[in-house]
DNA sequence: TGATAATTGTTATGGACCATATCAAATATC
DNA sequence: GATATTTGATATGGTCCATAACAATTATCA
Protein backbone atom coordinates (compact mmCIF):
# COMPACT_ATOMS: atom_id res chain seq x y z
CA UNK A 1 0.00 0.00 0.00
CA UNK A 2 1.45 3.02 -0.77
CA UNK A 3 -0.89 4.75 2.05
CA UNK A 4 0.75 6.31 5.02
CA UNK A 5 -1.04 4.37 7.45
CA UNK A 6 -0.70 6.93 10.15
CA UNK A 7 -4.04 9.29 8.91
CA UNK A 8 -5.12 9.06 12.53
CA UNK A 9 -6.08 11.95 14.50
CA UNK A 10 -5.00 15.00 13.13
CA UNK A 11 -6.67 15.42 10.03
CA UNK A 12 -9.80 14.03 9.18
CA UNK A 13 -11.40 11.35 10.80
CA UNK A 14 -14.95 11.96 10.74
CA UNK A 15 -14.24 14.27 13.90
CA UNK A 16 -12.21 17.18 12.51
CA UNK A 17 -14.90 18.55 9.64
CA UNK A 18 -17.53 20.59 10.62
CA UNK A 19 -18.07 19.08 14.02
CA UNK A 20 -20.24 20.75 17.09
CA UNK A 21 -23.61 20.08 17.05
CA UNK A 22 -22.80 15.90 16.19
CA UNK A 23 -26.44 15.70 14.52
CA UNK A 24 -27.56 13.85 11.87
CA UNK A 25 -24.00 12.16 11.40
CA UNK A 26 -22.61 15.07 8.12
CA UNK A 27 -23.88 14.51 5.33
CA UNK A 28 -21.47 12.61 2.84
CA UNK A 29 -20.76 15.03 -0.36
CA UNK A 30 -21.97 13.44 -3.93
CA UNK A 31 -19.70 15.28 -5.61
CA UNK A 32 -19.64 14.14 -9.26
CA UNK A 33 -21.47 11.07 -8.76
CA UNK A 34 -25.05 12.86 -8.82
CA UNK A 35 -23.94 14.23 -12.51
CA UNK A 36 -23.03 10.52 -13.49
CA UNK A 37 -25.89 9.46 -15.78
CA UNK A 38 -25.71 5.50 -14.73
CA UNK A 39 -25.96 6.43 -11.29
CA UNK A 40 -28.62 8.68 -11.44
CA UNK A 41 -30.65 6.53 -13.63
CA UNK A 42 -30.33 3.06 -11.63
CA UNK A 43 -31.36 5.58 -8.38
CA UNK A 44 -34.45 6.39 -10.05
CA UNK A 45 -35.41 3.37 -11.32
CA UNK A 46 -35.02 1.44 -8.13
CA UNK A 47 -37.39 4.31 -6.62
CA UNK A 48 -40.00 3.74 -9.36
CA UNK A 49 -40.07 -0.18 -9.23
CA UNK A 50 -40.67 0.73 -5.21
CA UNK A 51 -43.59 2.37 -6.02
CA UNK A 52 -45.02 0.47 -8.40
CA UNK A 53 -44.69 -2.55 -6.06
CA UNK A 54 -46.69 -0.64 -3.51
CA UNK A 55 -48.93 0.09 -5.83
CA UNK A 56 -49.33 -3.15 -7.16
CA UNK A 57 -49.49 -4.64 -2.81
CA UNK A 58 -53.58 -5.50 -3.35
CA UNK A 59 -52.39 -7.64 -6.77
CA UNK A 60 -49.04 -9.12 -6.06
CA UNK A 61 -47.71 -8.02 -9.22
CA UNK A 62 -44.18 -7.26 -9.83
CA UNK A 63 -43.10 -4.58 -13.04
CA UNK A 64 -42.28 -7.94 -15.14
CA UNK A 65 -45.03 -9.98 -14.12
CA UNK A 66 -47.10 -6.58 -14.98
CA UNK A 67 -45.18 -6.76 -18.70
CA UNK A 68 -46.35 -10.19 -19.35
CA UNK A 69 -49.77 -9.87 -18.92
CA UNK A 70 -49.57 -6.36 -21.08
CA UNK A 71 -47.43 -8.13 -23.18
CA UNK A 72 -49.59 -11.69 -23.71
CA UNK A 73 -53.00 -9.17 -23.96
CA UNK A 74 -51.75 -7.37 -27.07
CA UNK A 75 -50.51 -10.44 -28.27
CA UNK A 76 -52.19 -13.40 -28.22
CA UNK A 77 -51.44 -16.40 -29.61
CA UNK A 78 -47.88 -16.48 -29.20
CA UNK A 79 -45.20 -18.80 -27.61
CA UNK A 80 -43.55 -18.36 -24.83
CA UNK A 81 -39.92 -18.00 -27.06
CA UNK A 82 -41.59 -15.23 -28.60
CA UNK A 83 -43.07 -13.82 -25.05
CA UNK A 84 -40.04 -13.99 -23.62
CA UNK A 85 -37.47 -13.03 -26.02
CA UNK A 86 -39.44 -9.49 -26.62
CA UNK A 87 -39.10 -8.66 -22.58
CA UNK A 88 -35.47 -9.81 -22.87
CA UNK A 89 -36.07 -12.57 -20.79
CA UNK A 90 -34.17 -15.54 -21.63
CA UNK A 91 -36.41 -18.79 -22.03
CA UNK A 92 -34.76 -20.94 -18.96
CA UNK A 93 -35.73 -18.33 -16.89
CA UNK A 94 -39.65 -17.66 -18.43
CA UNK A 95 -40.46 -20.90 -17.33
CA UNK A 96 -40.58 -20.46 -13.44
CA UNK A 97 -42.40 -16.95 -13.90
CA UNK A 98 -45.02 -18.78 -16.01
CA UNK A 99 -45.68 -21.48 -13.35
CA UNK A 100 -46.27 -18.54 -11.22
CA UNK A 101 -48.89 -16.95 -12.96
CA UNK A 102 -50.41 -20.08 -14.33
CA UNK A 103 -50.78 -21.52 -10.83
CA UNK A 104 -52.51 -17.90 -9.98
CA UNK A 105 -54.69 -18.36 -12.56
CA UNK A 106 -53.92 -15.21 -14.74
CA UNK A 107 -52.40 -16.91 -17.97
CA UNK A 108 -52.89 -20.11 -19.59
CA UNK A 109 -50.16 -22.18 -21.40
CA UNK A 110 -52.20 -24.40 -24.88
CA UNK A 111 -50.36 -26.68 -26.83
CA UNK A 112 -50.28 -25.61 -30.16
CA UNK A 113 -52.16 -27.76 -33.14
CA UNK A 114 -49.65 -26.73 -35.50
CA UNK A 115 -46.88 -26.78 -33.33
CA UNK A 116 -46.65 -29.70 -30.51
CA UNK A 117 -43.55 -28.18 -29.44
CA UNK A 118 -44.68 -24.33 -28.57
CA UNK A 119 -46.97 -23.54 -25.82
CA UNK A 120 -49.23 -20.36 -26.67
CA UNK A 121 -50.03 -17.91 -24.29
CA UNK A 122 -53.35 -16.70 -23.26
CA UNK A 123 -54.54 -14.65 -20.32
CA UNK A 124 -57.36 -16.38 -18.58
CA UNK A 125 -60.79 -14.38 -17.95
CA UNK A 126 -59.13 -13.71 -14.40
CA UNK A 127 -56.32 -12.76 -15.85
CA UNK A 128 -57.95 -9.78 -18.04
CA UNK A 129 -59.75 -8.71 -15.12
CA UNK A 130 -56.72 -8.56 -13.09
CA UNK A 131 -54.86 -7.09 -15.48
CA UNK A 132 -57.31 -4.29 -16.19
CA UNK A 133 -57.59 -3.85 -12.69
CA UNK A 134 -53.80 -3.36 -12.77
CA UNK A 135 -53.64 -1.00 -15.14
CA UNK A 136 -56.03 1.13 -13.64
CA UNK A 137 -54.15 0.96 -10.49
CA UNK A 138 -50.85 2.12 -12.09
CA UNK A 139 -52.48 5.05 -14.01
CA UNK A 140 -53.86 6.82 -10.80
CA UNK A 141 -51.62 5.64 -8.30
CA UNK A 142 -48.45 5.21 -10.29
CA UNK A 143 -48.13 7.11 -13.81
CA UNK A 144 -50.25 10.14 -12.15
CA UNK A 145 -47.79 10.51 -9.89
CA UNK A 146 -45.21 10.91 -12.37
CA UNK A 147 -47.12 13.92 -13.74
CA UNK A 148 -47.70 15.37 -10.38
CA UNK A 149 -43.94 15.71 -10.04
CA UNK A 150 -42.76 16.48 -13.40
CA UNK A 151 -45.63 17.84 -15.45
CA UNK A 152 -47.52 16.01 -18.53
CA UNK A 153 -44.48 17.25 -20.78
CA UNK A 154 -41.96 16.93 -19.26
CA UNK A 155 -42.60 13.72 -18.32
CA UNK A 156 -43.60 13.06 -21.96
CA UNK A 157 -39.94 14.32 -22.89
CA UNK A 158 -38.61 11.80 -20.33
CA UNK A 159 -40.12 8.48 -21.61
CA UNK A 160 -38.72 9.85 -24.86
CA UNK A 161 -35.34 10.33 -24.11
CA UNK A 162 -35.59 7.23 -22.03
CA UNK A 163 -36.22 6.04 -25.40
CA UNK A 164 -33.91 6.91 -27.22
CA UNK A 165 -31.49 5.73 -25.17
CA UNK A 166 -33.21 2.31 -24.76
CA UNK A 167 -33.25 1.79 -28.49
CA UNK A 168 -30.03 3.88 -29.84
CA UNK A 169 -27.80 3.80 -27.60
CA UNK B 1 -37.75 -21.00 -39.41
CA UNK B 2 -39.96 -18.44 -40.01
CA UNK B 3 -44.13 -18.22 -38.61
CA UNK B 4 -45.31 -20.21 -42.09
CA UNK B 5 -47.57 -22.28 -40.50
CA UNK B 6 -49.14 -20.42 -37.35
CA UNK B 7 -51.03 -21.82 -35.63
CA UNK B 8 -54.62 -20.97 -36.68
CA UNK B 9 -57.54 -23.02 -36.32
CA UNK B 10 -58.26 -20.61 -33.79
CA UNK B 11 -59.43 -16.79 -34.33
CA UNK B 12 -55.77 -15.20 -33.86
CA UNK B 13 -53.44 -17.23 -33.65
CA UNK B 14 -50.46 -15.07 -34.91
CA UNK B 15 -51.97 -15.03 -38.41
CA UNK B 16 -54.20 -12.24 -38.39
CA UNK B 17 -51.37 -10.06 -38.24
CA UNK B 18 -49.64 -8.36 -40.58
CA UNK B 19 -49.32 -11.49 -42.06
CA UNK B 20 -47.36 -11.63 -45.66
CA UNK B 21 -44.30 -11.32 -46.10
CA UNK B 22 -43.32 -14.30 -43.61
CA UNK B 23 -40.14 -12.44 -43.36
CA UNK B 24 -38.25 -11.95 -39.42
CA UNK B 25 -40.54 -13.75 -37.47
CA UNK B 26 -43.02 -10.72 -37.51
CA UNK B 27 -42.36 -8.32 -34.04
CA UNK B 28 -44.58 -8.31 -31.77
CA UNK B 29 -46.32 -4.96 -30.29
CA UNK B 30 -45.08 -3.45 -27.91
CA UNK B 31 -48.60 -1.76 -26.77
CA UNK B 32 -48.74 0.65 -23.96
CA UNK B 33 -45.20 -1.47 -22.52
CA UNK B 34 -43.58 1.62 -24.75
CA UNK B 35 -45.81 3.94 -22.30
CA UNK B 36 -44.79 2.34 -19.02
CA UNK B 37 -41.85 4.51 -17.38
CA UNK B 38 -40.75 1.74 -15.31
CA UNK B 39 -40.22 -0.53 -18.46
CA UNK B 40 -38.71 2.41 -20.47
CA UNK B 41 -36.87 3.10 -17.01
CA UNK B 42 -35.27 -0.13 -16.98
CA UNK B 43 -34.35 -0.88 -20.35
CA UNK B 44 -32.27 2.61 -20.23
CA UNK B 45 -30.55 1.74 -17.51
CA UNK B 46 -29.49 -2.08 -18.79
CA UNK B 47 -28.13 -0.22 -22.02
CA UNK B 48 -26.55 2.49 -19.94
CA UNK B 49 -24.53 -0.04 -17.48
CA UNK B 50 -23.97 -2.06 -20.39
CA UNK B 51 -22.13 0.69 -22.64
CA UNK B 52 -20.46 1.67 -18.87
CA UNK B 53 -18.75 -1.83 -18.78
CA UNK B 54 -17.43 -1.51 -22.25
CA UNK B 55 -15.86 1.83 -21.97
CA UNK B 56 -14.20 0.74 -18.53
CA UNK B 57 -13.71 -2.73 -19.88
CA UNK B 58 -9.49 -1.81 -20.14
CA UNK B 59 -9.63 -0.74 -16.56
CA UNK B 60 -12.01 -3.43 -14.81
CA UNK B 61 -14.19 -0.95 -13.03
CA UNK B 62 -18.32 -2.18 -12.64
CA UNK B 63 -19.98 1.06 -11.68
CA UNK B 64 -20.75 0.66 -8.32
CA UNK B 65 -17.02 0.24 -7.86
CA UNK B 66 -16.49 3.65 -9.52
CA UNK B 67 -19.54 5.37 -7.02
CA UNK B 68 -17.14 3.89 -4.98
CA UNK B 69 -13.90 5.10 -6.13
CA UNK B 70 -15.71 8.93 -6.42
CA UNK B 71 -16.98 8.86 -3.05
CA UNK B 72 -13.98 7.98 -1.52
CA UNK B 73 -12.22 10.72 -2.73
CA UNK B 74 -14.75 13.34 -2.40
CA UNK B 75 -14.87 12.05 1.01
CA UNK B 76 -11.76 11.27 2.71
CA UNK B 77 -11.45 10.04 6.37
CA UNK B 78 -15.14 8.08 6.29
CA UNK B 79 -15.83 4.51 7.55
CA UNK B 80 -17.60 1.77 5.59
CA UNK B 81 -21.06 2.19 7.16
CA UNK B 82 -20.43 6.14 6.14
CA UNK B 83 -19.79 5.09 2.44
CA UNK B 84 -21.68 2.20 2.00
CA UNK B 85 -24.85 3.77 3.20
CA UNK B 86 -24.92 6.90 1.33
CA UNK B 87 -24.86 4.73 -1.82
CA UNK B 88 -27.59 2.57 -0.77
CA UNK B 89 -24.86 -0.59 0.05
CA UNK B 90 -25.55 -2.57 3.02
CA UNK B 91 -22.68 -3.22 5.35
CA UNK B 92 -22.70 -6.57 5.17
CA UNK B 93 -22.37 -6.48 1.01
CA UNK B 94 -20.00 -3.73 1.12
CA UNK B 95 -17.04 -6.30 2.90
CA UNK B 96 -16.62 -8.62 -0.20
CA UNK B 97 -16.92 -5.10 -2.39
CA UNK B 98 -14.16 -3.81 -0.15
CA UNK B 99 -11.92 -6.55 -0.60
CA UNK B 100 -12.45 -6.31 -3.96
CA UNK B 101 -10.89 -2.94 -4.40
CA UNK B 102 -7.98 -3.28 -1.18
CA UNK B 103 -6.66 -6.80 -3.21
CA UNK B 104 -6.37 -4.70 -6.09
CA UNK B 105 -4.96 -2.18 -4.56
CA UNK B 106 -7.31 0.91 -5.33
CA UNK B 107 -8.36 1.68 -1.88
CA UNK B 108 -7.25 0.88 1.38
CA UNK B 109 -8.96 0.33 4.74
CA UNK B 110 -7.28 2.26 7.96
CA UNK B 111 -8.28 1.31 11.48
CA UNK B 112 -8.73 4.67 12.98
CA UNK B 113 -7.61 5.40 15.94
CA UNK B 114 -10.32 7.49 17.71
CA UNK B 115 -13.06 4.71 17.23
CA UNK B 116 -10.94 1.17 17.14
CA UNK B 117 -14.09 -0.03 15.49
CA UNK B 118 -14.29 1.60 12.27
CA UNK B 119 -11.98 1.43 9.36
CA UNK B 120 -11.52 4.54 7.27
CA UNK B 121 -11.23 4.39 3.66
CA UNK B 122 -9.00 5.91 1.81
CA UNK B 123 -7.47 5.81 -2.31
CA UNK B 124 -4.64 4.52 -2.67
CA UNK B 125 -1.51 6.52 -4.84
CA UNK B 126 -2.90 3.65 -7.57
CA UNK B 127 -6.61 3.89 -6.47
CA UNK B 128 -6.31 7.66 -7.56
CA UNK B 129 -4.15 7.30 -10.44
CA UNK B 130 -7.32 4.71 -12.14
CA UNK B 131 -10.03 7.01 -11.21
CA UNK B 132 -8.37 9.75 -13.24
CA UNK B 133 -8.11 7.38 -15.66
CA UNK B 134 -11.49 6.46 -15.46
CA UNK B 135 -13.00 9.67 -15.15
CA UNK B 136 -11.59 10.49 -18.52
CA UNK B 137 -12.97 7.10 -19.94
CA UNK B 138 -16.54 7.93 -18.75
CA UNK B 139 -16.16 11.80 -19.60
CA UNK B 140 -14.66 11.28 -23.39
CA UNK B 141 -16.57 7.65 -24.44
CA UNK B 142 -19.51 7.40 -22.28
CA UNK B 143 -21.01 10.63 -21.37
CA UNK B 144 -20.06 12.14 -24.47
CA UNK B 145 -22.14 9.52 -26.29
CA UNK B 146 -25.11 10.93 -24.23
CA UNK B 147 -24.43 14.33 -25.89
CA UNK B 148 -24.08 13.05 -29.13
CA UNK B 149 -27.70 11.44 -28.81
CA UNK B 150 -29.72 13.68 -26.89
CA UNK B 151 -27.83 16.89 -26.70
CA UNK B 152 -26.18 18.64 -24.07
CA UNK B 153 -29.15 20.65 -22.85
CA UNK B 154 -31.41 17.32 -23.44
CA UNK B 155 -28.85 15.59 -21.32
CA UNK B 156 -29.18 18.30 -18.49
CA UNK B 157 -33.41 17.88 -18.32
CA UNK B 158 -32.66 14.03 -18.55
CA UNK B 159 -30.32 14.31 -15.46
CA UNK B 160 -32.27 17.01 -13.72
CA UNK B 161 -35.74 14.59 -13.77
CA UNK B 162 -34.29 11.33 -12.85
CA UNK B 163 -32.14 13.22 -9.77
CA UNK B 164 -35.97 14.58 -9.06
CA UNK B 165 -38.26 11.22 -9.05
CA UNK B 166 -34.85 9.45 -7.09
CA UNK B 167 -35.03 12.20 -4.63
CA UNK B 168 -38.61 12.93 -4.39
CA UNK B 169 -40.67 10.04 -5.62
C1' DT C 1 -17.31 3.00 38.65
C1' DG C 2 -19.40 -0.97 36.39
C1' DA C 3 -23.33 -3.12 34.07
C1' DT C 4 -25.85 -2.64 29.96
C1' DA C 5 -26.89 -0.92 25.43
C1' DA C 6 -25.41 0.53 20.91
C1' DT C 7 -22.17 0.62 16.96
C1' DT C 8 -18.68 -1.30 13.51
C1' DG C 9 -17.00 -4.63 10.58
C1' DT C 10 -17.76 -9.25 9.55
C1' DT C 11 -19.62 -13.97 8.52
C1' DA C 12 -23.25 -16.91 7.29
C1' DT C 13 -27.25 -17.60 4.87
C1' DG C 14 -31.25 -17.34 1.84
C1' DG C 15 -33.82 -15.19 -1.89
C1' DA C 16 -34.31 -12.96 -6.43
C1' DC C 17 -32.49 -12.37 -10.85
C1' DC C 18 -29.52 -13.61 -14.71
C1' DA C 19 -26.80 -16.66 -17.83
C1' DT C 20 -25.14 -21.17 -19.79
C1' DA C 21 -25.26 -26.01 -20.85
C1' DT C 22 -28.05 -29.77 -21.69
C1' DC C 23 -32.12 -32.73 -22.54
C1' DA C 24 -36.44 -34.95 -24.70
C1' DA C 25 -39.95 -34.15 -27.80
C1' DA C 26 -41.33 -32.28 -31.95
C1' DT C 27 -40.34 -30.29 -36.24
C1' DA C 28 -37.51 -28.71 -40.23
C1' DT C 29 -34.12 -29.73 -43.76
C1' DC C 30 -31.75 -32.20 -47.02
C1' DG D 1 -35.27 -41.30 -43.82
C1' DA D 2 -30.95 -39.36 -41.42
C1' DT D 3 -29.55 -35.22 -39.48
C1' DA D 4 -30.06 -30.67 -37.71
C1' DT D 5 -32.95 -27.24 -35.47
C1' DT D 6 -36.46 -25.51 -32.40
C1' DT D 7 -39.31 -25.48 -28.06
C1' DG D 8 -40.07 -25.95 -23.38
C1' DA D 9 -37.83 -27.55 -19.47
C1' DT D 10 -34.20 -28.81 -15.82
C1' DA D 11 -29.96 -28.19 -13.57
C1' DT D 12 -26.55 -25.26 -12.22
C1' DG D 13 -23.67 -21.31 -11.10
C1' DG D 14 -22.98 -16.35 -10.59
C1' DT D 15 -24.24 -11.87 -8.89
C1' DC D 16 -26.84 -8.80 -6.24
C1' DC D 17 -29.76 -7.86 -2.27
C1' DA D 18 -31.55 -8.55 2.54
C1' DT D 19 -31.55 -10.41 7.38
C1' DA D 20 -29.66 -12.49 11.54
C1' DA D 21 -25.98 -13.06 14.41
C1' DC D 22 -21.27 -12.39 16.42
C1' DA D 23 -16.80 -10.27 18.54
C1' DA D 24 -14.64 -6.15 19.46
C1' DT D 25 -15.17 -1.64 20.75
C1' DT D 26 -17.50 2.35 22.42
C1' DA D 27 -21.46 4.90 24.51
C1' DT D 28 -24.80 5.32 28.18
C1' DC D 29 -26.23 5.90 32.72
C1' DA D 30 -27.70 4.02 37.35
Amino acid sequence: MTVSKTAEKSADTAKGRKDAAEGPGEALQLGELSEQLGYVLKRAQLKVFENFLRCMASLQLTPAQFSVLLLVEKNPGRNQTEIASTLGILRPNFVAMLDNLESRDLCARIRSTNDRRSHILVLTDKGKAVLARAKKLVATKHEARLNELLGPSNREALLGMLSKIANEF
